[in-house]
RNA sequence: GGGCAAUUAGCUCAGCUGGUUAGAGCGCACGGUUCACAUCCGUGAGGUCACAGGUUCGAGUCCUGUAUUGCCCACCA
């Protein structure tokens, strides 16, 4: 009785995925080895913001991830992919608000703990659906160790580290200016504003030089700021000023004193060479502040309002409308020197795009420079090694660079920060109290209202995740690989690489993967406000997961923007209903009682098909621990469709060893599993003789092929090359006039073969031939017309003459060398292995030449 | 202002340490009702590898410079 196969005529991968996910995932199949010979391998997945759905770049980033732990699972290794999510500080508040707005709400309506619940029903809904969204991927994630960001272990993580910093004096509460969005009610680290070029004005102000005739003159983008201006400054070596240094001016309006400090931050050719100083306002002028004793007056307050250090008439104003009554009183008190159209760079929220106000807050910040001095040597060491190596330097140059990192952010959404204040300013950290109030020596204390920026918990992902210090951090710290997108290497790369070494002293992974931007099909960079983002959902649905997969790494190399292809991913979709016939074609072929056995060729056709298997698995191989995926999947694509289903499968149809289309295709499902897991898999279970799971399988290893085999499978290629040949005669006048020139005796002996073929392919004229040549310088067999012949041999006599003249001419410098006189002759015989044989006769000529020379 | 990357076929991009005739997918043209597959089969056209120098027996690949594009960082009174 044949065997009966249920394969459909088309792949459906709606059939499928979802039954072959359960079923993976039922089996245990996702969680970590528990033989513990068997060697680590650890990736923690990015864990995507809880607050929307998945989009593209989500997609590539688990689809790389997952290719990685699967191949690592296949080769013997405990592999852990460990899923998570984040709860996304800032983000979610923001995406949270603009929902309460809709519904004419705003974050006020609602106290602390009430925003707080909302949000959180509010993330836990989404992430469900985006957890869903990573199984119809086919994330070999193990979903037992999931990790939410608000976990309490994450949490207490968080914590622990806030803990050592303070101890250690990495960590301090700081009067410094800092960036502050009016509009979110909260401030940003360095990297969250983003700047762009504003057409403003420039304001000349004449500041009057108390005791004296003489006045300043200073420029400002931002007159307001004058109410709270607590000195002039100028270079120290600046001439024009030095008679001022140290003297007072009188701030017009206000009509307070301030001195003339001299400060090499200013620069003597910019303007007038002297700035108005706004310690509380501006990031320079505190920082020339801190070097004077300057009194910081702050008059703008975190409302954005002008607060009641200013004088009464401005006080209430919003930044813009104070602008204009400032002006307007500078003018009255003939203050003004002229005003003019500048064009500068202004720093706005990267959220809302609200201009950033420098104010000054008190904030946990925290020494950067010994943590990331430790990164730096981390990375000189090669203890972590980045993928494209390009950004090794990028990261190195930031760290270099580096600035206190401000972890304080004034929103609901987060960890609350554990630390707390008394009325007269005594700080207590207490990691372990849960109420807002804490009584120490008779003393009240009140917890901080803040919030941690979410990537100082996220920083210690690694850490989190496995619970440092655990059974778990001991077998899977560090970890192997961070994949994650170019454009957080410094947001979090950095973070977790410093805090890792900070708190475990060992890195918290050996490579870094970086993967580029997915951009629109016109190369744009996707986001929500352009409406061009491309949801993966849908195009999973019509292609299938696979597909999908195969269609993203395609094409694609590290660190490298790129834009999406739809047309690829059907490409794709058509690459695996090939596989899909290919695998009906072949289970229809195996006898009904198959059970596979070493496959044996028999003919040049299995000898080649054996041979193209094993050079794959190698280069296929190669090619994954090179991190080359889009390199990987070609290979493999080629192997199943160019060379299986357009050449094997072919000649099958004549004469077929069912061994060798077998061991074939059932190579082809495993080399291609971690790329495209669901149809492999599915095929993989109508396979006779296939007791587990592809999932599970050993990778293959490639053999080095016997000399004999590749002789064998050489005919072949010589057979397909005849046979490519004849399919390209199609003019009358050519099949008239039948040749075939050939240096090679072993087409002769496979004539047979190819009249089979070449009547396979219905080419009934083949056996005669036409119009050939056997170039005997390559494998490759070209039709032509005798012209064609004629150029062609004309220029390979004329390289082999360049080659041999140049040969001669070193020969005659050591005519006296027995060796060297034969060698020319030697190069032009060879034509196989050309490249090798001239390099190694031209080193060992060097090592002549050079022996003569002394 | 500083840094990084890119420039290869009509389009999107591969091309690892320099080495036979520079590749893929899509698109295009021509021809196909081959019983695994029209989500298919076969054939083909199309590239002075941005430009100019240099190193080398040999350069898409290494070096120098130029041009164009993109990204990142910093500063701007």
């Amino acid at each position: 009785m044949k065997k009966q196969f249920e394969l459909d005529k088309a792949y459906d991968p709606a059939k499928y995925e979802g039954r072959i996910y359960k079923q993976w995932e039922q089996s245990g199949a996702f969680q970590p080895s528990s033989n513990p010979k068997a060697p680590a391998y650890t990736i923690l997945m990015p864990p995507p913001n809880a607050n929307d759905d998945l989009h593209l770049g989500h997609t590539l980033s688990t689809t790389i991830e997952d290719i990685l732990i699967r191949y690592a699972r296949m080769n013997g290794k405990a592999a852990l992919f460990l899923p998570g999510s984040d709860h996304a500080g800032f983000e979610t508040q923001v995406v949270f608000e603009r929902k309460l707005n809709a519904k004419g709400k705003s974050r006020f309506d609602f106290s602390r703990e009430e925003l707080y619940r909302q949000i959180w029903d509010y993330v836990q809904a989404n992430k469900s659906s985006m957890e869903d969204q990573q199984r119809h991927i086919g994330a070999s994630a193990d979903w037992t160790r999931e990790t939410f960001t608000l976990d309490p272990h994450v949490i207490r993580r968080a914590y622990e580290t806030f803990q050592k910093l303070y101890d250690d004096g990495l960590l301090y509460r700081g009067q410094r200016i800092v960036n502050y969005c009016t509009f979110h009610g909260t401030s940003f680290s360095d990297l969250e504003v983003t700047y762009q070029e504003d057409a403003g004005h420039l304001w000349h102000l004449r500041y009057p030089v108390e005791g004296s005739e003489e006045a300043i003159e200073v420029a400002t983008t931002r007159p307001e700021t004058m109410l709270g201006d607590t000195a002039v400054a100028v270079h120290p070596d600046d001439d024009h000023y030095q008679h001022l240094v140290g003297r007072m001016v009188r701030l017009p309006i206000t009509n307070r004193l301030i001195p003339v400090v001299a400060d090499t931050a200013v620069d003597p050719a910019f303007g007038t060479g002297a700035v108005k100083v706004t310690p509380a306002h501006d990031p320079t002028d505190f920082e020339i502040g801190e070097r004077h004793n300057l009194p910081h007056i702050q008059i703008i307050g975190t409302d954005g309002k002008i607060t009641v250090e200013a004088p009464a008439e401005f006080r209430g104003q919003t930044v813009a409308a104070a602008r204009a009554a400032v002006v307007k009183a500078l003018e009255t008190a003939d203050a003004l020197i002229k005003t003019e159209d500048y064009t500068h760079s202004v720093g706005h929220c990267y959220k809302c795009g609200t201009v950033i106000e420098p104010l000054v807050i008190d904030q946990w910040l925290v020494r950067m420079k010994p943590l990331a001095a430790d990164a730096m040597r981390a990375i000189e060491d090669g203890q972590v090694r980045i993928v494209p190596e390009s950004k090794t330097r990028v990261l190195a140059t930031w760290l270099e660079n580096i600035r206190d990192w401000n972890i304080s952010r004034q929103i609901v959404w987060g960890i609350r920060i554990p630390a707390f204040f008394s009325e007269d300013g005594d700080i207590v950290i207490d990691i372990h109290e849960q109420s807002d109030t804490l009584i120490r020596h008779g003393k009240t204390y009140r917890r901080d209202s803040d919030t941690f920026d979410t990537w100082f918990s996220s920083g210690q992902w690694p850490l989190a995740t496995l619970k440092f210090p655990s059974p778990d951090s001991q077998r899977f710290y560090p970890t192997s690989v961070m994949e994650t997108g170019a454009d957080i290497i410094f947001f979090w790369v950095a973070r977790m690489i410093m805090l890792g070494l900070y708190v475990t002293g060992e890195v918290p992974f050996r490579t870094v993967y970086l993967h580029g931007l997915v951009l629109d099909p016109h190369g744009k960079k996707m986001s929500k406000s352009k409406g061009n983002v491309i949801a993966p959902q849908p195009l999973i649905e019509k292609y299938g997961a696979d597909a999908m997969r195969l269609g993203l790494i395609a094409n694609r190399t590290a660190g490298m923007n790129q834009g999406f292809e739809e047309k690829r991913v059907e490409g794709y979709r058509n690459f695996c209903n090939k596989l899909w016939n290919v695998a009906r074609f072949t289970l229809a072929q195996l006898p009904d009682d198959y059970s596979p056995t070493r496959p044996e060729p028999k003919t040049p056709a299995d000898a080649w098909m054996l041979a193209r298997v094993n050079d794959t698995v190698r280069e296929v191989t190669k090619a994954i621990d090179d991190y080359r995926f889009s390199e990987a999947g070609q290979l493999i694509y080629s192997l199943l469709w160019d060379d299986f289903a357009d050449w094997y499968i072919e000649a099958s149809k004549v004469e077929q060893n069912p061994n060798i289309l077998y061991h074939t295709l059932s190579t082809i499902l495993t080399i291609l599993h971690p790329m495209a897991p669901f149809v492999t898999e599915a095929i993989w279970e109508a396979m006779p003789a296939k007791d587990g799971q592809l999932i599970a399988a050993p990778w293959p290893q490639a053999v080095k092929p016997s000399s004999e085999l590749l002789r064998h499978a050489a005919e072949f290629d010589a057979l397909k090359a005849v046979v490519q040949a004849v399919r390209t005669i199609t003019a009358e006048e050519q099949l008239a006039k039948p040749t075939i020139l050939t240096t090679d005796t072993t087409l002769a002996k496979s004539s047979e073969l190819i009249t089979r073929l070449a009547r396979a392919a219905e080419l009934k004229h083949a056996e005669q031939g036409s119009g050939l040549y056997l170039s005997t310088t390559t494998p490759a067999w070209i039709a032509a017309t005798p012209e064609q012949v004629g150029a062609r041999k004309h220029r390979l006599e004329q390289q082999r003459a360049e080659k041999q003249a140049y040969l001669e001419s070193l020969a005659a410098r050591l005519a006296n060398e027995a060796y060297v006189k034969s060698a020319p002759a030697q190069v032009v015989q060879d034509t196989r292995d050309r490249r090798e044989e001239t390099l190694m006769l031209l080193s060992k000529l060097n090592e002549q030449l050079a022996a003569l020379e002394h």
